[in-house]
DNA sequence: GGGATCACG
DNA sequence: ACGTACGTGATCCCG
C-alpha cells in the first residue's frame, strides 16, 4: 500500500509571519489594503509548487496560543510574543481564502502548534514510503528531518529557500537532526521563552552533544565536564534542561484529522484562482500561476504583455524609422543606468529609448554614433513627449554628457508616489507589477556567439535596461488614467512635472560655500569638545563614551544615582529635555548638553560641509526629493540643507557660510510668514482667524489675549510664546499632555488653555471635526490642490494609532496644501525668471523659504518678482504674507 | 541595520 | 495601562 507521492507541507504560521516582516509594508491594493504578506506567502508557494512538483500540498496553522500543550505544561512558554499585529491579522484571512481557492487543505487542532501537525504528517507520509517536503521558516523545525522527509527553509526575504536533509543539516549545526532539541534543552530559546541552562549558548551546546549525544547521556557523564562553574550550572538546571528540551520537542504523535491519501494537487478551479490573484492585484503573480498552470487572465486585469523589437544603434535605417514612430506617436519611455548619486557624482552609462514596440540602447561610448544623435534629437524634440522614472536624476546626467532634454512629459515614479505618497520607495518594477504587471518579451538582442562569449552581460543588461524602458513607455497612459480618476491630473501636469526640472535647475546651481567658515567652526569646536569632554570625566569620576547613550545612562543613572525621567524602548532616555530636567540636580548635565550641540554640530556640519564642495563646479550641490514624504513636502538629502542649524547662536554661525557666489551678487532670501496657520484659516474659514490675518494682525498675540482672556494691549511676551505654542499645537493636532509638558504648565491649565481655543475659534474647531470625519469616510486627508494621503490609521483598533490617524487627517491637509503652495510659486518663479532671461538663480528650498542668488543688476526686479510670485501663488481667503531680504549670506538673515 | 538623538520647517 | 504634536535626514553607537 506505500504510496510514493511527494507531498508538500507548509508551515502557514511562519511563512505568513517571515513574508510579512520581510517585505516592507508597501505591498497595497489601490484601495489601500496591505497584502505584503499575502503576497510573499504566494510568491513562495508559487516558487515551491513550480520546484518540487508536488502530488498533495497541506498546510499546518497553530493552535490557540493560551491552549497549547507546551503553554500548559510551562505557562512562560511564548508568554512574551506581542499578539500578531493587526496588520497581519487581516491577511492571515486572505492568505487562508486563497488556498481554499487552490484546494489546499488547512490544518489546525486545539492544543497543538503548526509543526506538531508537520511533523505528525511527515511520519505518516515518510512511514507509508512517500516523500515529505516541509516549507517553513523556524529552524526548530530541522529536527523533523529524516529519511524521506526534507525541510525547505526560507532564508532572507521569503522566496530564496535552502533545502536541508541529514548531511545538511550535520553540516550546518554539527548534530544529527533528532539531536536538535537538546541543544536547545541546554541553549534554550529566547524567541520562544525556553530558558535552557544557564551559560550556556549555541557553542557550548552544540560541543557538549556532540560529545555525549544527548541530554542523557551528558548527565550520565557529568562528573567528565571540565569547567566548575559549568557543571554545577547543568546540576542546578537539570529539570530546566529536560522541560525546555521536552518544550523544544515536536510531538509527531499530534493527531491529524485529514484524509491525507484523499489530498490531491491541482484539483481546484483555476479561474478562481487567478480571480482571487487579479483581486489582490498580483498581476506577475497571476502571469507565473497562469505559466505554470494555464486559463485565462480576466480582460479587465490582464497583464500586460508587450512584445518589442531591439533595434541596432548602428544601423541608420532602423534610427531613422524608431525617429518616424517617435514622432508619430508623439512621446517615448526613457530609461537609463547611472553611476552615481546626485548632480555632482552622476554620470551615465547607458541610455535606452522606447517606442511603443520598438527599442533602443546606448552605451555612453557610442558618443557621435548614428543612435547616440538619433536619441539626442528625440530627447531634445519638444514634439516628442518623454516619460522617465525618475526624469531628475536622469536629466542631470543626461544634461552634463551636453544633450538636452525638452518635452518632458511624465516621470511614472511622480505619478506613483501622487497616487500614494506613503510608500517610501518607488521602484518601476513594482509601480509595473502594481498596474500591468505582464511579462516584456524583446527579440532581436544580439546572440552570444563564440567569438563573442564577452557580450553575455552587456547584452543581459542592455535588454533589462530595454525593458525598462519599455514598461515606462506603457505604464504611462495607465498612471496617466488612474491620475485622472483620482482627480490628479492637473496636480501632476501642472505642478508635479514642471517642478522636476526646477528641482534639477536647482540642484545643478547648487549653493555657494566659504568652506573656511566651518573649517575655523569645527577646529573651534574641536577646543571646546576636548575641555567639555575633560570637565565631564572629572564630573563622572572617570572616561566613557559621551557619545553613548547606553554608558552615559550608566554614568547617569547608575553611578551618580540621578532621577530617571522619562523611558525609551530599550532603556532610560538621555535626550535634551531629560538632561535640561537634571540641570538643578548635577553640573554634568548642563556640560553634556553643551558637549552634545558642539558635537552635532561639529560632525553634522563644521567637519562634513566642506569636503562635500563639488570639485567640477566648486560648490555644494544637494538632492531635492520628490516622492519621499508622505504630506507632499520635498525633503533634501547629501546634504541635507534643509536643516542647517539657526535656533543657537553657535549653530547659526554656520550659516554665514552660505554666500552668494560671484562678485557683487547677493542672497535674496524669501519665506512665507505663518504659512500653516493661514492655510488653516483658509481651509477652517474660521472668522477670527479670517479677520486676524485680513488685518494683518499679530495672531500669537491676539491668540493669547483669548486664551488668556486678557484685553488688547496687555499681552505679556510670555503669553504670546505659549499662546504661539498652543498656535503651533492645533495646526498638529496636539493634546493637552504634549502642551502642559512643552509649557511646563499642569495638565489641567493646558486642558483649560485649549478648551477656551477651541471656544474662540469655533471655526478652527468645526474644521477638525470635519478634516477627522472625511479621512475617515474617505481614507485618505486630502490639500487644496487634491494631493491625498491615505490614513489606514483612522481604521485601526488601537486607539493609540487611531488617534495618530486623526492628528494625521488634521496635520496633513495644511502641512500638504503649505507644500502645494510653495511648489507653485517655485514653478511660476522659475518661469519667470527663464522667460525674463535672468542670470539670478533659484538655489533652496526649506518648507516655507525659498532663497535665490542674485546678479547684482537683478535685485530690484527678483524681490519684486518673487514677492509676487510667493505671495500671489495660490489665492486664499487670508492674504500671503512673504517676508524678503537680501544679504551677502545667510546667516545675515534672520527672523 | 536599528535605535537614540538632534538639526530643520 | 499606555503614550502623548506633524514632517524630514545625518550621525553615532552597538549587536
Amino acid at each position: 500500500m506505500a504510496e510514493k507521492r511527494k507531498v508538500l507541507l507548509l508551515d502557514g504560521h511562519s511563512l505568513a509571519y517571515r513574508a510579512f516582516f520581510a517585505l516592507p509594508p508597501t505591498l497595497s491594493t489601490t484601495g489601500g489594503q496591505l497584502t505584503n504578506a499575502v503576497y510573499g506567502f504566494t510568491s513562495m508557494l508559487l516558487k515551491v509548487l513550480s520546484e518540487e512538483s508536488p502530488d498533495a500540498v497541506v498546510v499546518a496553522f497553530d493552535g490557540p496560543r493560551s491552549e497549547l500543550r507546551r503553554t500548559v505544561e510551562y505557562p512562560e512558554y511564548k508568554a512574551h510574543r506581542p499578539t500578531m499585529p493587526d496588520e497581519l491579522r487581516e491577511q492571515m484571512g486572505m492568505i487562508e481564502q486563497l488556498l481554499q481557492k487552490m484546494a489546499i487543505p488547512a490544518v489546525r487542532e486545539t492544543g497543538y502548534e503548526a509543526d506538531d501537525l508537520l511533523g505528525a504528517m511527515a511520519r505518516r507520509i515518510a512511514d507509508s514510503g512517500g516523500e515529505a517536503v516541509i516549507v517553513t521558516g523556524d529552524k526548530d523545525t530541522l529536527q523533523l528531518v529524516a529519511p524521506r522527509v526534507r525541510v525547505l527553509m526560507t532564508t532572507k526575504g521569503i522566496s530564496e529557500t535552502v533545502s536541508y536533509d541529514r548531511e545538511a543539516v550535520l553540516e550546518r549545526y554539527g548534530v544529527p537532526p533528532d539531536r536538535m532539541p537538546d541543544i536547545v534543552g541546554l541553549k534554550g530559546d529566547p524567541s520562544d521563552n525556553i530558558p535552557g541552562v544557564a551559560g550556556i549558548g549555541e557553542k557550548g551546546a552544540v560541543s557538549l552533544i556532540k560529545e555525549y549525544g544527548s541530554l542523557e547521556g551528558l548527565y550520565e557523564h557529568l562528573e567528565d565536564i571540565g569547567g566548575a562553574k559549568r557543571k554545577q550550572s547543568l546540576t542546578d538546571c537539570r529539570d530546566m534542561a529536560f522541560l525546555s528540551r521536552d518544550l523544544a520537542t515536536i510531538d509527531t504523535e499530534a493527531p491529524v484529522n485529514i484524509a491525507m491519501d484523499a489530498v490531491r494537487f491541482g484539483e481546484w478551479d483555476r479561474q478562481q484562482v487567478i480571480d482571487y490573484l487579479c483581486a489582490l492585484e498580483f498581476k506577475t503573480l497571476a502571469a507565473r500561476f497562469l505559466e505554470s498552470f494555464g486559463g485565462e487572465v480576466p480582460e479587465a486585469a490582464a497583464g500586460l504583455a508587450v512584445a518589442y523589437t531591439m533595434v541596432d544603434t548602428a544601423d541608420a535605417a532602423a534610427m531613422e524609422s524608431l525617429a518616424r514612430d517617435a514622432l508619430s506617436q508623439g512621446r517615448i519611455g526613457v530609461a537609463s543606468t547611472l553611476d552615481g548619486v546626485g548632480f555632482c557624482d552622476v554620470e551615465l552609462r547607458r541610455l535606452a529609448l522606447a517606442t511603443s514596440d520598438r527599442v533602443m540602447v546606448l552605451d555612453r561610448d557610442e558618443a557621435g554614433s548614428t543612435g547616440f544623435s538619433t536619441a539626442a534629437e528625440l530627447l531634445a524634440s519638444e514634439a516628442v513627449g518623454k516619460s522617465f522614472h525618475d526624469a531628475k536624476c536622469a536629466m542631470l546626467a543626461i544634461g552634463k554628457l551636453g544633450m538636452e532634454v525638452h518635452g518632458l512629459d511624465f516621470d511614472t515614479a511622480v505619478a506613483a508616489y501622487l497616487e500614494n505618497p506613503s510608500l517610501g520607495t518607488y521602484h518601476l518594477w513594482d509601480v509595473w507589477e502594481r498596474n500591468l504587471g505582464g511579462a516584456v518579451e524583446i527579440e532581436g538582442v544580439a546572440q552570444v556567439t563564440e567569438e563573442q562569449p564577452s557580450l553575455l552581460d552587456s547584452d543581459d543588461a542592455s535588454s533589462e535596461l530595454a525593458a525598462e524602458a519599455a514598461r515606462v513607455f506603457h505604464l504611462t497612459p495607465a498612471l496617466r488614467d488612474k491620475l485622472s480618476s483620482l482627480g490628479m491630473e492637473t496636480l501632476f501636469d501642472e505642478l508635479e512635472m514642471p517642478l522636476v526640472s526646477t528641482l534639477a535647475q536647482m540642484e545643478t546651481a547648487g549653493v555657494a560655500l566659504d568652506a573656511a567658515v566651518p573649517r575655523a567652526l569645527g577646529a573651534e569646536a574641536g577646543v571646546e569638545l576636548a575641555s567639555l569632554e575633560r570637565e565631564i570625566f572629572d564630573l563622572a569620576g572617570h572616561e566613557f563614551k559621551i557619545g553613548s547613550t547606553r554608558q552615559l545612562s550608566s554614568v547617569l543613572f547608575d553611578e551618580l544615582k540621578l532621577p530617571t525621567i522619562k523611558k525609551t524602548k530599550t532603556g532610560y532616555s538621555t535626550d535634551s529635555s531629560v538632561l535640561e530636567a537634571l540641570r538643578e540636580e548635577h553640573p554634568i548635565a548642563g556640560k553634556i548638553i553643551e558637549y552634545r550641540e558642539y558635537s552635532k554640530l561639529k560632525s553634522t556640519y563644521f567637519d562634513v560641509l566642506p569636503e562635500l564642495i563639488c570639485p567640477d563646479t566648486g560648490r555644494l550641490h544637494c538632492s531635492f526629493n520628490q516622492t519621499t514624504t508622505a504630506t507632499g513636502r520635498i525633503s533634501s538629502s547629501n546634504p541635507n540643507l534643509q536643516n542647517i542649524p539657526v535656533r543657537t547662536e553657535v549653530g547659526r554661525r554656520i550659516r554665514e557660510a552660505f554666500v552668494a557666489g560671484g562678485g557683487g551678487w547677493r542672497l535674496l532670501v524669501a519665506d512665507y510668514s505663518q504659512i500653516e496657520l493661514r492655510v488653516l484659516a483658509h481651509m477652517s474659514a474660521d472668522s477670527l482667524l479670517l479677520e486676524a490675518f485680513a488685518a494683518d494682525q499679530d495672531v500669537h498675540a491676539e491668540t493669547a489675549e483669548k486664551i488668556f482672556g486678557v484685553p488688547h494691549g496687555e499681552v505679556t511676551p510670555e503669553m504670546r510664546r505659549m499662546a504661539k505654542v498652543v498656535n503651533f499645537g492645533v495646526v498638529y493636532g496636539m493634546g493637552s499632555y504634549g502642551l502642559s509638558s512643552r509649557l511646563g504648565i499642569s495638565i489641567e491649565e493646558a486642558t483649560r488653555y485649549i478648551d477656551t481655543y477651541f471656544a474662540t475659534y469655533a471655526g478652527v474647531s468645526e474644521y477638525r471635526d470635519l478634516c477627522i470625519r472625511e479621512a475617515a469616510e474617505r481614507g485618505y486627508a486630502e490639500t487644496l490642490l487634491g494631493r491625498r494621503r491615505f490614513i489606514p490609521e483612522l481604521k485601526s483598533p488601537h486607539r493609540q494609532t487611531r488617534e495618530l490617524g486623526e492628528r494625521l487627517a488634521i496635520n496633513t491637509p495644511l502641512q500638504g496644501t503649505a507644500a502645494d503652495i510653495i511648489k507653485k510659486a517655485m514653478i511660476e518663479i522659475a518661469g519667470a525668471m527663464s522667460g525674463g532671461g535672468v542670470r539670478s538663480r533659484m538655489t533652496l528650498q526649506i518648507h516655507d523659504e525659498l532663497i535665490f542668488e542674485v546678479a547684482p543688476d537683478e535685485e530690484e526686479l527678483m524681490t519684486r518678482l518673487v514677492e509676487e510670485r510667493m505671495s500671489g501663488a495660490v489665492p486664499l481667503a487670508v492674504p500671503l504674507k512673504v517676508d524678503l531680504g537680501s544679504y551677502d549670506n545667510w546667516g545675515q538673515a534672520k527672523g
